[in-house]
DNA sequence: TATAAAACCATAAAATACCATAAAAAGATT
DNA sequence: AATCTTTTTATGGTATTTTATGGTTTTATA
């Protein structure tokens, strides 16, 4: 699975449907899955996108933790109970679940934003407004990220 | 990957489109990805540029991290939000998106400088400009490089 | 049978592939 | 060392494809 990068606005339409960017489908274009599968984000208001094989990833990963890790459990548990498998129909859109929606505050316009091994979607405003903030942490916290 | 080194002024046509260094191209003829990474730098009026690969180093380093390092989240939402994947055309082109030529205030030219594991893209006046207060800079200061 | 969900069809705009050529660099030949 | 030849690189313009988006029809479901 290639890395979703980049940032797209796209507009719902009156069903609810809305394109997911060409360059996430490429993105997971080799799965057996023609999907994502997306969640209700648990720290920001937006909903978080993944690829099925990455959430058989963390599957496993919940899997070698152990049943006794509660905290784990609890969020695996919320993950699992909550993640809704979206299929793309011939044009390359899906319908996001209203109460996802209502989550983000999204209405006509959402904006897909890409997280490397996952990506998220927002409310166009609401994501600019959290990148103005992580910006201005960045600064303050001045954080060294070796690239090399 | 061999490393970006040296600086090349090439221009923009109409669509956008401009040269990558044919050194630039060959730094990065081995990967999967025949292109490169661009993204708004946080400190600098230009573009950084990377490899692909190295992107994906990142988003394997940041997997490493956990999901609740907020200082890491920040990071991680402002690059991989903002990363442009761009794929070289036949004879080695990019079209660099408009935003990112708005930061670099890039028009008809601009110049490719090497990084070594990075390079960055500018307006050629602008980067000769930071070039002259770097030396000036370094010259006052007189730090010690040690190369071993 | 009413209602929601899925499949199907159409199209403008944007992105990308294609073709042609000038300029520059590298290599070969006196 | 200077000239000629070949190859690579940079650049310009046009054609084709992809993408996002809207609407309609058909199928499933309560």
């Amino acid at each position: 699975m290639s890395l979703f990068l980049s940032s797209y606005e796209n507009r719902l339409d009156t069903k609810g449907r809305i394109s997911v960017p060409a360059s996430f489908r490429a993105s997971v274009s080799s799965e057996k899955f023609p999907g994502v599968v997306l969640y209700r984000s648990f720290t920001h208001n937006c909903i978080e996108g993944l690829s099925m094989s990455r959430m058989e990833q963390l599957a496993s990963a919940t899997d070698k933790m152990g049943v006794f890790d509660s905290e784990l459990d609890d969020l695996s548990a919320m993950l699992f109970a909550d993640a809704r498998p979206l299929a793309f129909d011939v044009t390359g859109r899906i319908v996001i679940p209203a109460d996802l929606l209502k989550h983000a505050g999204i209405t006509d316009k959402a904006i897909f934003v890409g997280r490397g091994n996952s990506f998220q979607i927002w409310n166009p405003e609401a994501f600019r407004a959290a990148q103005d903030k992580s910006l201005d942490n960045l600064r303050s916290s001045r954080p060294n990220l070796i690239l090399s």
